[in-house]
DNA sequence: TGGCTGAGTCTGTCAAGCGGACTTATCCTG
DNA sequence: CAGGATAAGTCCGCTTGACAGACTCAGCCA
């Protein structure tokens, strides 16, 4: 372990699992359609309006995540008009929401507003307590991010050192 | 509770935590530097050529990232070398940390890789153990994704309804 | 003096985002 | 059946930002 050369230098990005998270979820737009979602928002002009995405870009971005399989369309009909499409979350979806509490966590944290949160994670139903995400190892113990190390894993791909 | 209109609709993104936190991450190169900080390469050339960033592209994240407190520069000098400076995550930057793990734990779960994982984050030191995030909520529960439900808060404002 | 190196800046090209107008399909009303 | 309403798009032209590649700058060393 040498401080001039960190570890991380001998391995490449090629495949790196944030990466490829981030091709999928790295866009302004893609992360605020999802947060439409998980609010129970589905349908193309709410998202619109309420996001303020470009209609094109919506467009773009909801075949996108269908594609991905993090949504799919389902139909429903207003009484007197005709079938229409909404956009519902996946499992694959869904299981992004440790991302999404992480975000708003780091955010009540490091940019708060006068009079508290402007939305919160709560557990449904009768509990109702808030909810937060917390790092925890598999040998039970729940470090602080100075206790956790990003390593190399099994497919970590070696990359050539200039010099 | 009316299915026809989601309780979302009635209050406004303008201040959504969500969406300030986007405004500092949710950016494609953003969150590259990011995890070329939280795997320990500090340095402009490295995380430059590491992650692919554009050097201009690269320069505008590093300084917004400074403005907004997330890392912070720390001159260092290579014996026979000027001094130059490195790029460190302040306690702001490390406490992305739940952030960055979701997204390995998603990633991990939905674009698994033969062989397994790329990158893996520990419990640093004798423990070792894989580290990943849970739901939880101030009751002691630890919800599933179903089991939790994005309300508004305190400062939620409230959004004029078209029709 | 001149060359090396890390960390940038400068420049021209090209893709993407953007707002606004237009389109399509279906339903309801008259 | 003509005409209007509406959700969900597509089309168009402009502008912004990303991008690659060349250039600059400051200190150190031979």
């Amino acid at each position: 372990m040498n401080e001039q050369v960190p570890e991380a230098m001998s391995w490449s990005t090629e495949n790196c699992t944030i990466s490829r998270t981030m091709e999928i979820l790295g866009d302004k737009w893609t992360f605020h359609v999802l947060r439409e979602l998980f609010v129970g928002v589905r349908r193309f002009e709410d998202i619109r309006t309420r996001a303020g995405v470009p209609r094109q870009v919506l467009t773009d971005r909801l075949a996108a995540l269908i594609e991905r399989g993090l949504i799919r369309r389902h139909p429903y009909r207003l009484p007197g008009q005709r079938e229409r499409y909404e956009y519902r979350l996946t499992q694959a979806g869904l299981d992004l929401y440790p991302v999404l509490v992480a975000m708003i966590q780091w955010g009540d944290q490091y940019l708060p507003l006068d009079g508290g949160p402007p939305i919160e994670a709560r557990h449904r139903g009768d509990c109702n307590a808030h909810v937060t995400v917390v790092l925890r190892c598999e040998a039970g113990h729940e470090p602080t991010p100075r206790d956790v190390v990003l390593r190399p894993g099994p497919t970590a791909k070696p990359r050539a050192l200039a010099g």
